[in-house]
DNA sequence: ATTGAAAACATTCCGCT
DNA sequence: AGCGGAATGTTTTCAAT
């Protein structure tokens, strides 16, 4: 991984359509030259994949909530994680240093839907209780960060 | 915004970098009537943009913290959602109801540029205290939630 | 709002450096 | 590891429906 693939990668977060010929006009090489790196950034594992981003409110989930999983004494984390991970409403599920066990981020389309949420969420065994943290507004949200200075990409 | 709109945003999201052609083949649509609606999609604000998701440890950002910030009495929240947007390491914020005003999730390098990075954080007028918490591992992030049942996206 | 056709462009493979 | 050429596939525009 060189200066070369950290520009690349800045650029794929950027925009993640961009093409292979955009990229190599912008770093300096060619289309072919580009998708080989691009190729082996991908199959290393550096990238992990493409998504479009989508307004939550747009497609129905105008509900964001950060909820703190406590466990119970006994509880497996393993199994707790893969029971969060079969909820479709938690989109992101972090193992956490605290009291808390996770810390899950879920979308719902309205406060009555959070409510059968962390329903849900209270019946999966290990957990013994939740603290909701209900989100007013997004200010941003996955804003890419290379690592270092430079962040001018256009 | 009908069904076949809500296919393309599935299979967007799962892969941002598929042609229009194959989401054509998806959906039983030609290219250019996907090339079409996807173009409306992303002007009237729906499909946000499309990033590639890259392994932070890998580019040298292992640590990831969320972070609650207590506001002073006296706090501007627009201002302090400002400082925050300013700080590179912070990649979202969310304004939360509770007796906190904002929840951030941080990532840096190394557990002593997180330490540099509260310093930041308390530093910002109308910031009184902070509270961390460390992310152990990522299970998962950013899953698509469709907002509805069928997630057969392959 | 969708199509099919056409031109411009990008991808992708391969031999060469 | 990178380049350029060539074949293939894709994007993008446009007239027609």
């Amino acid at each position: 991984m060189d200066a070369l693939d950290r520009q690349i990668i800045a650029a794929l977060r950027a925009n993640g359509r961009a093409t292979y010929a955009d990229l190599g006009r912008k770093v300096g090489l060619s289309a072919s030259a580009v998708h080989e790196r691009v190729g082996k950034l991908e199959s290393s594992g550096v990238i992990v994949g493409y998504h479009a981003v989508v307004d939550p409110s747009s497609v129905g989930l105008g509900v964001t909530a950060l909820i703190g999983i406590h466990p119970t004494d006994i509880a497996d984390d393993n199994e707790v994680a893969v029971a969060l991970g079969e909820l479709i409403e938690v989109e992101s599920c972090y193992r956490v240093a605290g009291d808390e066990s996770f810390i899950v981020k879920v979308r719902v389309a309205t406060v009555d839907d959070l409510e059968r949420s962390l329903g849900r969420l209270r019946r999966i065994p290990g957990v013994a209780r939740t603290r909701t943290t209900v989100v007013l507004s997004t200010r941003f949200e996955g804003r890419p960060n290379t690592g270092d200075e430079d962040d001018d990409v256009t």
